[in-house]
DNA sequence: ATAACCGAAGTGAGCGTTAACATCACTCGG
DNA sequence: CCGAGTGATGTTAACGCTCACTTCGGTTAT
């Protein structure tokens, strides 16, 4: 069935329609400039000989770009998958293939194989730059081909607006409302645990989520408790929340994301706390099983999946500069209240 | 700081170092052939001028094959997400770049379109094959170009020996011994809800979950009742499962997945039907939430990541030919037992 | 001393496309 | 009825790299 031949070039396309391989390649690309008589001949031929361009020698010979490569540090984390299937479906939209390479912490990279992911110099990519890898890589991008990065991550409005490589949401401005929304509900102050920091310390950014949380306490002339670190994984942040959990004085906490949050749920249960009675709980990025745990949990909506998409529009126009520069696009991020979070229970 | 200027290329390397261009080449790629002297040269001039060899270009004039692209139908599924990851961590090991393209069930597309999706003729190819939209591109390479393909799903290990493409698991011996095990705990019948066929049909192959819990049943003569088919998501889970838990007469179901598990012990909390005293229930797939639900769910584990890479290593037996056909080396699925499978009450 | 050999390097021809320019047959206005 | 347009096509030169040869100076065997 399967021939072992070679696959058919646009030459052998010429040949056999008796044309010009340039004829051809107007036919595929789609010029006016060709008679219908002989687009016609041309791809009859190209049905015939199941001809496909070749995207390789398509970008070599100077053709328009049309790929993306995507570097991230964590596949299996919610934002970032979300944010990679916006990216993805943008680009397929627009025919561009997106590659996609994994920053692993484990191997610790130079600068040098950072770029040597790149397919090839001046590669249009897009960094999720949410944790320390990625904002490595940022900064590595930054120096050798800021015209065709751009890079996703935590920022306030200001920030998005003053630089052009920057795209993302105020997590710092989610994480205060969601803060100012357990103080209102009577909690004497609100525990953090945190997801692990870009920047290696809390306060890093304003628009991280610890630093959102922390001011709101400030202003709030309440006490604010360290944060506790976390891993990225369920695992660790069952780990790192026993203490938290095990202390009655604590009566909320506010979690880096949708999976730690669960950590700390299943923590409570077995530390005999009930939730939300004794224990308050709000996650971070309504991840989707969050609806469906039980209690359902207490969380902020992002939508990763538009900023992914804003990304790579913007992206595009910063390797085409054709289109005017994008504007964001997507909500902000929302709390949504459900099930795991409520007024604390009277002092005793 | 950034030069605007055109990336180097290996001719001006060559000129800067003073050899030929086919010199630079050989350093490049570690020919053995070279002098020291010469070696030392030329990696200046490459240090000098930040070359990077371009990959499009050495592809397109026959060099080694150094890329893959993975074909799946839905990113945000545990079991493709962690396959594609273990795809992504073999290839980058050997240097090998990583495309993707999502099969989006949305637009329906024609099998050239399709195979449109792949940036060359003959690119090396793995697909996702447990749903739809994933069999029916594997059919299609499997027509286009079968030499440079693999397909990732559930399969006997008859069927794996006997196939030079395939890759997978036995899902069907899983599901019968899950089945097996709430049948042992004392319950009457065991019941499904299943994720959406790849057939259309149930029973379409024997490695499907659905096929392995329906032929446990019947060899134990037991009543074989109607899988309940669900989506994929967690929401149509739970629509779809609402009268199985509201049937007080099922006190055992096996879940297609973690998520539609999940989705099952939601409905059962609202129910008002307590996991595991009155309803035991089975997730598949071990996703790395499973164990930290309240109760914790009892599963099958799966190491997609294991498979993955052994889908990677397949491919890389068939484009390159070089190495033996690698054996497959990953865990058999095994159940985990936790905290929402048990005996049924004793009937009153 | 001469032929045969070997390692180190260079030359030229592609790989499949597109961009830029050249050519050719018409058609049209004056 | 001829020069200028114009639309349809062909020609040539990249793009950055690898492959298959060729060349050249210095050894080694005879």
């Amino acid at each position: 069935m399967a021939q072992p031949k070679k696959a058919a070039s646009i030459w052998d396309v010429a040949r056999l329609a008796g044309v010009s391989h340039q004829t051809v390649s107007r036919v595929v690309n789609g010029s006016p400039r060709v008679a219908a008589a002989t687009r016609d001949k041309v791809l009859e031929a190209i049905a015939e000989l199941g001809y496909r361009p070749n995207r390789l020698a398509r970008s070599l010979a100077g053709g328009a770009v049309e790929s993306v490569t995507v570097l991230t540090a964590d596949t299996s984390l919610y934002g970032p998958e979300a944010a990679l299937r916006g990216i993805e479906k943008a680009a397929r939209s627009l025919d561009w293939s997106v590659q996609i390479s994994v920053l692993d912490p484990a191997d610790t990279h130079s600068d040098a194989d950072i770029v040597a992911r790149l397919p090839r110099a001046g590669e249009p990519t897009i960094i999720m730059a949410h944790d320390e890898p990625g904002m490595r890589a940022k900064q590595v991008l930054l120096d050798t081909q800021p015209q065709a990065m751009v890079a996703i991550g935590p920022y306030t409005a200001e920030e998005l607006a003053a630089s052009p490589w920057l795209v993302g949401m105020d997590d710092g401005k989610a994480a205060a409302e969601a803060t100012k929304y357990l103080l209102d509900l009577g909690h004497e102050t609100v525990h953090h645990l945190a997801i692990p920091t870009s920047t290696g310390t809390f306060g890093g950014g304003k628009a991280h989520r610890a630093d959102g949380w922390a001011r709101v306490l400030r202003d709030a002339g309440r006490e604010v408790p360290d944060p506790v670190p976390s891993g990225w994984t369920i695992a660790e942040a069952f780990k790192a929340v026993q203490p938290l959990v095990a202390d009655p004085s604590v009566t909320a906490i506010l979690c880096g994301n949708d999976n730690l949050a669960l950590a700390t749920m299943r923590a409570a249960h077995l530390a005999g706390r009930s939730v939300p009675g004794d224990l308050s709980i709000v996650g971070f990025d309504n991840t989707p099983f969050s609806a469906y745990t039980t209690p359902a949990l207490t969380t902020v909506n992002q939508d990763f999946e538009s900023v992914g998409r804003g990304a790579f529009e913007l992206l595009r126009h910063r390797v085409d500069g054709a289109n005017p520069r994008p504007k964001p696009s997507w909500p902000e991020p929302e709390l949504i209240v459900r099930e795991t979070s409520g007024p604390p229970r009277p002092r005793s």
